[in-house]
RNA sequence: GGGCUUGUAGCUCAGUUGGUUAGAGCGCACCCCUGAUAAGGGUGAGGUCGAAGGUUCGAAUCCUUCCAGGCCCA
């Protein structure tokens, strides 16, 4: 048994103030952010915030669509994040900012995704059986379904993030309102004469027999035969003459040497390019006669393993220009010529040499085999020779008959070897071995992708349009210098992709898109207006863009008038035309959305650029950013956007790229089983986001750490409140309900001033941050006032007061006063970025019970109308000065709990003069505070001799022995009400 | 290979036009409090600023090269 005889002195513990709150200390985000979400939805969140800004400064922003397909990944979350950090950031400013969310649903993707499961369940052999028609439209009834699955799988998601927007209305590509207002920017690029049907060598998926955009391939490493082939020249007497040689000096047909890692690409051989600058050397290597690149020379014949090399001549380029060459494996070169069917155009002969600035000595022979049928460079090269663009190869990676009968028919790949083989077999094969190099794959099937030349539309971007008179590239370049780029770096980024993109190949041969409305009359020349579109696009909006494979072209074109339309070709006869299959790339339907949504929807700016802020991952540069800014370019002659926000990628905590395949990812929902939206949120607002972004668990885990402490501080704030009753919004002491006071009457040099005045400079560096996307400065600045200024400094000093004073004291009323500023300014101002938490804190400060309370339609507070005394200053100085001082007593063994100790503060030029003791006693922790003129450091007094209030613990010099048989301060006394 | 970009304490980041002992938060260590308590406060130790050259009286900051990442292309 303990000794209890002392017993009979008074417990003070239950006369104090202490706190008291409802806000728990454990927020428990995983049950209750669900819950605030339906609240939410319960009472129409997202409609009343657009309601109350109904009429207010409008901001534009506008969502990119994200690909209807599989769950959310981290760097949704990062983007979805920070568009909601804007959106609530520019609502809470006052501005008018909706979201409207959107996905994009075509594509190759869903539709290779649909094939395969159709393969798996069987499903494929009853639509192999289908007319061509049917299947397409079965096809296309699957990708939709698939692609709506997946945005309700997504919408909850992105619902978790608790992001705030119009998920009830959002925008599909696939819709067709969109669709009819894609169709519309289509018309109008036609009619500033920008889109052009032509045959060209594009990137050609021989596994989905699709052309694909560059923005759909991925490059992996392939192992790939190296060939060094002989060309033989067909005249030997010109060889000699270029180099400078006598006639007949050669005992030998001399050869050309090129080299190649697609001998597949052989038999469309038309010419060898050479650099017309760089040296070409005649050299004799083991016993054939060669040309090569001089610089090259040693190179491939060390490779080959040759050691008998000699130099016979050296001649630039330019001199080989011109000379003939037979091709390594066919034979008859008239009748090669007549079999390879070029356009009318392809005057130009073939199988000689020609100059071409992109030769390079870094690979090769310097000599390079050219296919213009298959390959970038190549095509170019023959467009400028004016060959035909040969390709032998067709749509399902096989040859045609045009090639020797040995390779007729087959595949691609099966050929390189038997085409190495036959060259080694006729002597031209000079040297073989395999590499491995970067290669270009379909980006979902992975498969290799092959240049191929056919038949595709296009926008040129180089061609004047009627309007402005200046093409896509230069309008967008020119564009460039208007638009605000965060970071900055992005306009070079952009515009270094501006100034070399290829014209736009807008057709993909795939089912799931959006038909290009274009038809083929009998003669095969196509038809498609801006008119004809215009109409076609207004039966689409009714029936959605599958009645293009349902109805007849005289449907299709009921409201269209031929004779009205100055582009029709003479004696149309609507009846006999047939509808193509080409559909649209979907970069051209989501770079329309900026028309298709927000202009459709009329949330846009009518004068100079519609929206105000495209926000997406700086891969975006080449992709919607560029697309959407040539359309609109196009189609209205501004660019769609005024602000361009990027952000970076996501990668491991050691910087490596995220890959489901290495393993290194984080799954969004085990995060939000985890952690809770909030932390999630948290962690996004300090990122330095426009770098790239490291993610791990480990960083969850320090976010969830600082929101504890922000979560904290609201704690001890609002349970410091439970007593009191604030006077109605916008009112004081001066209406007569409430405690609130006039903010403007209290003393400049009271602490509550002083903290007042700390926070409205926080406020404003935390708005003007949060209107420059600076999310990161805002939270930081938040967090540090919460950590530092309030917990550590102002909420350390008020304890005594609001624990201690009588509970209706003036002094500790004009705190709980700034306390409760503090809290509503606080949580307006975390509302944006933790849009759970700042509004359970909120709903507790004003002891809300009803559902529609919520900070969310609140506004950012201006400034208080407080002043703090330009003192304050000085008193912190002096408070870091005497801080130290009491640690080095504490250190010397002297006084260690500050209490214990008193101070005798320097008041430099009478600095200090007005400032209460009490407060400055408060705010360094030590019982009490004299001021003396005449010292420069502070002084520590041991107070350990003088008696202690059994209440506060203060040593403040009125401590006596009082009625009721306690030690208590004069104050304390009061407070319980003994003498 | 090219364009843009990043590399500062264990971690996340600040470091203005080159100028005194390179800052912050977290984490860590030690201490205090036990009337914010699965909380709160104090103190402290951590960096040759990716590497190597160069310009300069002086460089994290400017130049060159290299190394290691990222995005987009080839």
């Amino acid at each position: 048994m303990t000794d209890s005889t002392s017993t009979s002195k008074p417990n003070y513990k239950k006369t104090l103030n202490l706190p008291k709150t409802s806000f728990p200390m454990k927020a428990n985000l995983v049950q209750n952010e669900p819950a605030s979400i339906k609240r939410w939805e319960k009472i129409g969140l997202y409609d009343r915030i657009q309601e109350a800004r109904a009429g207010s400064e409008p901001y534009h922003f506008h969502d990119g669509p994200p690909y209807a397909n599989g769950s959310i990944h981290l760097g949704h979350l990062l983007n979805k994040c920070l568009k909601d950090f804007v959106v609530r950031t520019k609502s809470m400013a006052g501005m008018a900012c909706p979201y409207i969310p959107g996905w994009d649903c075509h594509g190759l993707p869903i539709e290779h995704k649909v094939m395969t499961e159709a393969i798996e369940s069987g499903k494929m052999k009853k639509l192999e059986s289908l007319e061509d028609d049917a299947r397409r439209t079965a096809i296309r009834r699957d990708c939709q379904k698939y692609a709506e699955k997946f945005i309700k799988l997504q919408t909850g998601q992105m619902q978790r993030l608790m992001t705030l927007a119009d998920y009830a209305h959002p925008y599909l590509t696939m819709a067709p309102e969109y669709e009819a207002a894609a169709l519309d920017v289509f018309a109008d690029m036609i009619e500033q004469g920008l889109v052009y049907r032509k045959l060209k060598a594009v990137h050609w998926s021989i596994a989905n027999q699709t052309a694909l955009a560059e923005a759909e391939l991925e490059y992996y490493d392939r192992k790939d035969p190296s060939v060094f082939v002989e060309f033989d020249a067909a005249d030997a007497r010109a060889v000699e003459a270029a180099f400078g040689m006598q006639p007949e000096s050669l005992d030998r047909t001399p050869t050309f040497m090129i080299w190649t890692t697609t001998p597949w690409t052989l038999p469309a051989n038309l010419l060898i390019a050479v650099h017309p600058r760089h040296n070409y050397a005649l050299a004799e290597i083991d016993g054939t006669v060669t040309v090569i690149a001089e610089e090259l020379l040693s190179k491939v014949a060390a490779t080959a393993g040759a050691d008998n090399v000699r130099t016979l001549s050296i001649a630039p380029g330019e001199r080989l220009v011109g000379l003939k060459y037979r091709h390594p494996f066919i034979e008859d070169e008239a009748a090669h010529k007549a079999a390879i069917r070029g356009d009318s155009d392809a005057s130009g002969d073939i199988l000689h040499i020609v100059a071409a600035e992109y030769v390079t000595l870094e690979d090769g022979t310097g000599l390079v085999h050219t296919a213009p049928g298959h390959g970038q460079d190549d095509y170019n090269t023959g467009v400028t020779n004016k060959t035909p663009i040969y390709c032998p190869v067709q749509a399902d990676g096989t040859y045609d008959e045009t090639v020797p009968d040995w390779v007729r028919g087959k595949l691609i790949w099966d050929a390189n070897p038997i085409i190495v083989k036959h060259l080694d077999e006729s002597g031209r094969l000079f040297h073989k071995l395999e590499i491995n190099h970067s290669y270009p794959h379909d980006w979902r099937g992975k498969s290799p992708v092959i240049f191929r030349a056919t038949e595709q539309w296009f926008v040129d971007v180089n061609k004047p349009t009627k309007r402005d008179d200046r093409s896509l590239r230069d309008l967008a370049l020119e564009a460039s210098d208007t638009i605000d780029f965060i970071p900055a770096w992005g306009r070079n980024r952009m515009r270094g992709m501006l100034e070399s993109r290829p014209d736009w190949c807008l057709s993909r041969q795939r089912s799931w898109g959006l038909p290009i409305p274009a038809f083929m009359t009998p003669s095969g020349e196509p038809f498609v207006t801006a008119a004809s579109v215009r109409a076609i696009s207004e039966v689409v909006r009714k029936n959605g863009s599958g009645c293009w494979i349902t109805l007849s072209p005289a449907e299709l074109l009921a409201g269209y008038d031929a004779k009205k339309d100055p582009e029709a070709p003479a004696g149309l006869d609507i009846s006999s035309l047939r509808a193509m299959n080409d559909i649209f790339d979907v970069w051209f339907e989501s770079g329309s959305s900026w028309a298709a949504v927000m202009r459709q929807r009329g949330t846009v700016h009518t004068e100079g650029s519609p929206v105000d802020l495209y926000l997406e991952g700086s891969d975006q540069h080449r992709g919607w950013f560029q697309v959407s800014l040539l359309t609109c370019l196009g189609a209205i002659g501004v660019p769609p956007y005024r602000t361009l926000l990027t952000h970076g990628f996501m990668v491991d905590k050691d910087g490596r790229k995220m890959s489901k395949s290495i393993g290194n990812t984080l799954e969004v929902d085990s995060l939000m089983q985890q952690f809770g939206a909030d932390v999630a949120r948290w962690w996004v607002a300090t990122l330095a986001y426009e770098n790239d972004i490291k993610a791990d668990v480990s960083f969850f885990e320090t976010a969830g750490e600082s929101y504890r402490k922000l979560r904290n501080t609201l704690r001890f704030m609002l349970s410091n409140l439970d007593d009191f009753e604030p006077s109605p919004p916008g009112k004081d002491a001066s209406c007569g309900q409430g405690m609130c006071m006039n903010l403007s009457t209290m003393s400049p040099t009271s602490i509550d001033a002083w903290i007042l005045d700390q926070f409205n400079v926080l406020a404003k560096k935390v708005r003007e941050a949060y209107a420059r996307f600076d999310f990161r400065t805002a939270s930081t600045a938040i967090f540090n006032f919460c950590n530092d200024t309030l917990s550590s400094v102002y909420l350390a000093a008020v304890k005594d007061r609001l624990y201690c004073d009588r509970l209706d004291s003036p002094r500790r009323r004009q705190t709980q006063n700034a306390l409760w500023e503090l809290c509503d300014g606080l949580c307006r101002l975390l509302a944006p970025i933790v849009p759970h938490t700042a509004d359970e804190a909120y709903r507790a400060l004003l002891k809300a019970t009803d559902d529609a309370t919520t900070i969310h339609v609140k506004e950012f507070l201006p400034n208080l109308p407080v002043e703090a005394a330009t003192a304050w200053q000085d008193v912190l100085r002096v408070r870091d000065d005497a801080m130290a001082a009491l640690e080095r007593v504490r250190a010397a063994g002297g006084v260690e709990n500050p209490l214990d100790a008193g101070l005798t503060l320097p008041s430099p030029g009478g600095a200090l003069n007005g400032f209460d003791p009490v407060d400055l006693a408060d705010l360094l922790g030590v019982s009490r505070v004299a001021i003396k003129a005449d010292i420069t450091e502070p002084e520590v007094l041991d107070l350990r001799t003088e008696p202690r209030c059994e209440r506060s613990w203060k040593r403040d010099g009125t401590v006596k022995e009082r009625s009721d048989g306690g030690m208590l301060s004069d104050r304390d006394a009061e407070a319980v009400g003994v003498s």
